[in-house]
DNA sequence: CATGAATGAGACTTCATTCAT
DNA sequence: AATGAATGAAGTCTCATTCAT
């Protein structure tokens, strides 16, 4: 899903990297993006110069984190879709489980000039794009079986999201948790379809909206 | 509000002050919590010797930068209870106009140990501790007037801001600024009070339960 | 001579600098234009990152060192012309003495892109003309005491100025010595006025065609 | 001539020690005697370990370049003294047009230790040697036809080569080149036999006095 | 023999913080 | 009280060389 075009790596190669991208993951997770090349490398049971062999920098190492976050996300994504029995439940149950999409969704919000970073390798771009596909087509599936309001788009849903992607200040404790789960069913309660619904501003935002260049996002890890 | 222990200083040495605080707010609002001190001494016009004279080292200085946004936003807060009608509409208020509480919280949730960080000075956590006390009163007077629902607390309603205070990772573009606002639109018409609600999981939360230490955040910056 | 422009700097700073750009004389004199940095801040008794303070980079305090070269070798040949009674002698001193030239000498030609390192600082490249319109004045002079033969322009004397300044293979023994010697007493036979001159080929070569940018040296330290 | 004692090397493996030499005689020239194994390998277009099979270190491959220029420049100067009518000719036409030769003393005086190197291995060595022993018969040849002034030595010769084979710093250009030849042009007067010659310092020097060991290079670059 | 992945020492540089002026 | 120079601990990245495939 992101890694057919690599060229063939030798069996030990491949390992290695595979290894220190789930390093980096750990690492970027725990110690935001800034965490230490060389305790990442050293967690991954290599030497620094085999990070670098793999990856230029620091930045190709991010985006190698990034594309295999949107991959694993995707997949978990497919597989809500085939074995949920309604779209509503896929929705549901992407937005509950996948943990590999908030931890990206946390990577993009926290690393300066994250967008511009993705930009740079067409895997990521795509990688991108893919997940957006996949939601625009389960949140139509759900308005058509009528369990989503129909005045909202791909675009709306996909930026709840990503707010539900941001950790919480409290996220570990059992309070965090719960609040979590709240804060999910409450947003859930204000998607689904029936009732009487306050007017939204604007339009509905569907994915070109979101996919479009014009809205690359500000300078800086707080704005960005 | 957070500044009355301050000791006496001398006018210039309060203006250095009050400039290098300005600095370090748009520093980490820009460039994170890990912007050099040097860049934020020299915006404020400054040598870095004189920044460390004001605080002792980088903790110091966010908890000053993070008093100070609590304490406009407790004005902002305040002016919102005193001029709104109703406990709803300074509600509503709140959430959409607090700037200042936006960059609290992202400073919040950017910076690794913040809530640790926080306590170590008494006015940083009484000036949290102020703020949720007067989100504390709109709340309930908001679910005592009928318009907030009564299966949430304090604590959901401040989670929710915290969500909403996050950027959107396309907020500057016009569609960016849209999506927000339908956001906050979907989430406030989840708060309000009438209609059929699902039963939300677990018990309201409530200020004591996010004031807890036992809500302590893990270590790191995208968990924390 | 080409530190005027500097900004005032405080008199441990000032001493620092002066340590550091010695230090750096000597290292690169004795292990090249490579030699590690942090070597050089340790023999100026300062850390490294004083250093860094001083000089941006390497390439900085390569042209530091140059222009420091070119300063002493100026200030040398002007002793020269002020001292000898003939500008034959002076020319003759300024080929011998000038220990500080050679060495600025051997940086031009041990370092990759010299030249364009050299044209980054206006100090240097001011210093690098300074010489060649001294060389000049002194050539001239000689010519017109009927010392130096006409056929030779500054270009040329510059020329042999730098074939000279180079090591010799064996240079610090005494055979060295010797061998060096010898050579420059040819040379400066072939210099002289009077008896009978083969023709040369092409024109004499003046200032204006060594100081040109047309001249630009090749890329490589070998070649350069 | 320097290769004779090397071992039978299968037709590929040969192949590929030929154009490891080749391109690290570029990249030597272009860019120093620390040009990277790595670069050298790929322009070579072997991998690296197979250069490290030919040449157990970086200086095993110098001294394989030296010897290989040698080799080259004595075939040259074979051919000059074979072909032209006087050993002067022959003398001028080996200073002239031996590029070999010329890159032989480059990478002499551009790397540290030089000599030392040199001498590790009996081929270097040798075909040092032979180069010397080769130029001591043209001189020797060129003093009893009396076109060369008596006074001066192989050694004195040797050293002049050694001067005219460093790059001018302006080489590249028109202006550089001709520079180059009037230089030589010069040399070659003062070398000439006839007319008024100073007494030169010292006595002449021999090949002995330059093959002795006590005239070993002190330890850097730009001394040796 | 060739390959090219891995190593790991070490270079450069940055920056939070201290301290002499 | 302010200044800004100095410090030195990290951190990033490079590359000569080794070694498993």
């Amino acid at each position: 899903m992101g890694d057919e075009q690599l060229p063939r790596l030798r069996a030990d190669a491949r390992r290695n990297r595979d290894r220190i991208v789930a390093a980096a993951k750990t690492w970027f997770a725990t110690h935001g993006p800034e965490a230490p090349t060389e305790e990442i490398a050293r967690s991954a049971g290599v030497a620094p110069g085999t990070l670098y062999r793999h990856f230029a920098d620091r930045e190709a190492l991010i985006r190698a984190v990034a594309v295999d976050n949107f991959d694993h996300a995707i997949a978990e994504a497919n597989a809500a879709v085939t074995e949920e029995a309604s779209a509503w439940d896929a929705l549901v149950r992407i937005l509950r489980q996948s943990q590999e999409l908030r931890l990206s969704f946390r990577l993009l919000t926290a690393y300066p000039h994250m967008h511009a970073v993705l930009k740079k390798e067409r895997n990521a771009d795509q990688a991108r794009r893919h997940m957006v596909d996949l939601l625009d087509r389960v949140v139509r599936r759900a308005q058509a079986e009528g369990t989503l309001r129909t005045d909202v788009g791909t675009g709306d849903v996909a930026v709840m999201f990503a707010l539900l992607a941001h950790p919480l200040a409290v996220e570990q404790s059992a309070t965090a948790q719960l609040a979590s789960e709240r804060c999910m069913a409450l947003l859930l309660e204000s998607l689904r379809a029936g009732g009487d619904h306050d007017r939204l501003p604007g339009q509905a935002i569907w994915p070109d909206q979101i996919t479009d260049d014009a809205t690359a996002p500000p300078d800086g890890p707080l704005d960005g």
